[in-house]
DNA sequence: TTGATCTGGACAAACGATTGCCCTATGTTA
DNA sequence: TAACATAGGGCAATCGTTTGTCCAGATCAA
């Protein structure tokens, strides 16, 4: 257990208050040398740490933030969590991590365990477009930034980037590269990156003067199982698509995998593009295009 | 801001502690139908929670749990802190993450932030062999697990598997492809994965009736880049190995880049093992076999 | 009518740290 | 020597919950 305030003053033969002004290097103390050292020695010795229960319930901060992502397995929050971390904890702060597997639900229940003063702040990077737990912040007053994604009012501190360009830019190498058919893993419509991503493909291709086939654009989500299982739909039509911009890296990894097991070759046969730059997938999936979104920096910057 | 006991306690009119035990069904409260139902209804209508850190100084427990591991960014430690919240989230824990990078320093100082009662329990996959920060922990009386890697006097809780047999199955596994130089990725000597998996490898040769060359074993460390550069230099060898096992996954795929890189077909020309298992890389990397570790059960009984 | 019992809550003391204000003893100045 | 200042800390309220104890009025039995 931990040692207190009072024990030290007893200890010292002074009162509590005087052991709490040094440690706080309280200007407006008048101490004299000789016990000041006393107490600081004391203070070095016992590795005194003040209660953060009792300093939260005096002070009304907690020194903690939380961080709500769908998932850390995806190496893009995993880098968006450092980033949090490194603006964080040099100022003391310790940061709660939440995944949400991207349920509202599992969004919401953390949430609400959150609230009640256990954080000083909130990052939130699981947003939906609609997105009523994004209101309930705001009503709660819960100083929140939002980060990646953003939802709809846009009343919100936001950080991210241009995700429509970004889509854009990605779809336009594949076309340079000399692709015609490229069809695009989609994100859903209920989340901001989804929708934009899409949009910035639509306009590469507009501007590009190809034909939107709709066929050519399957739903993925962001997980390497959803891109499986929509590039095999892909890859089984009559007249496949001969490169593939996926939403994310992971669905672009879930694309690299099924290519292969049908004996296709990257880049050759087919060619990837993604988003995110996450170090494994552009260090394992040869020739992958990826739009480089500077999670860490996010991070960082959403800390404050 | 959120409504306090007080602040309800005046709206309906009992006092402040009549509250607090209708909220936690104090079964000792006797309490006539009506006032129950009006408190409880006006507590639904507010929302109310109870202040999490004067909850916590009076009860001395935060209801927060740390995971300190090297890195989130490695999946499998990504993996194992999924566990941990699948474990504690249902009995309303929070879970704060800590990120060392391996360094002792930053290990050091985000337990000492964290000391103090910020959290109920610490679960620490990040301990190196000989570590003072666990005799600390110790001394500290805070409850702590320790997973994946354990620390030298075996006095503490631990939750992991075995790394000897584990790494003497995967160099079997490459002896057995046909494979007689094999060259090993190797841990640090300070950190009991590296020191087991090595342990693991060595006896495989052994059984095998393989002579050990000191220059196929080359510390790795357990990130991408050491894996490259390790890589680099056993492939720059006269008589260069035809199989490497890896400490671990995120070196395996530094291996995978690095051969690659020189033209070398995987597996065919180099065949790879690693270990942990980490979705990205065993899908990434064609043949890559890997020792399986499961890191969410781990981290879901660490927390108990 | 007098205790005794029961109902339905009220009271107040923690938990540990912070902080505005106050007090006492010793100089200092006029 | 009286008035004042300064040095060196002490006092106590406060943050919001929890819980062991206490209490006033109503009811009941004798």
């Amino acid at each position: 257990m931990p040692v207190t305030l009072k024990e030290l003053a007893d200890r010292v033969g002074v009162h509590p208050s005087t052991i709490s002004r040094v440690a706080n290097n309280d200007p407006s103390l008048r101490i004299s040398p000789a016990t000041r050292t006393r107490i600081e020695s004391l203070l070095r010795e016992t590795e005194y740490r003040p209660n953060g229960a009792a300093r939260g319930l005096k002070l009304r901060q907690t020194l903690a933030l939380a961080v709500v992502i769908p998932d850390v397995t995806n190496p893009l929050f995993a880098a968006l969590f450092r980033g949090v971390e490194d603006g964080a904890s040099p100022r003391g702060y310790n940061v709660v991590l939440c995944n949400t597997d991207g349920s509202p639900e599992r969004q919401r229940s953390h949430l609400s365990s959150l609230s009640s003063g256990r954080v000083d702040g909130v990052i939130l990077a699981s947003t939906f477009l609609r997105d009523p737990s994004v209101r309930w912040l705001r009503q709660q007053r819960i100083p929140h930034v939002l980060v990646n994604r953003f939802s709809d009012e846009g009343l919100d501190p936001f950080v991210g980037s241009d995700d429509v360009m970004g889509a854009k830019v990605a779809t336009q190498h594949l076309f340079d590269l000399g692709h015609r058919r490229i069809a695009h893993l989609a994100g859903q419509a209920t989340v901001s990156t989804g929708v934009l991503r899409r949009r910035g493909y639509l306009a590469a291709l507009a501007e590009a003067g190809i034909k939107v086939d709709p066929d050519l654009i399957v739903e993925s989500g962001y997980v390497e199982d959803g891109g499986v299982r929509a590039t095999e739909r892909l890859l089984s039509m009559r007249d496949r698509p001969t490169a593939i911009f996926a939403v994310n890296d992971m669905a672009a990894a879930g694309a690299y995998a099924a290519a292969r097991r049908l004996g296709l070759r990257i880049p050759q046969d087919l060619a990837l593009a993604g988003y995110n730059n996450i170090p494994l997938a552009s260090r394992l999936i040869p020739g992958l295009t990826t739009v480089d979104v500077p999670a860490h920096q996010f991070g960082i910057v959403a800390a404050r």
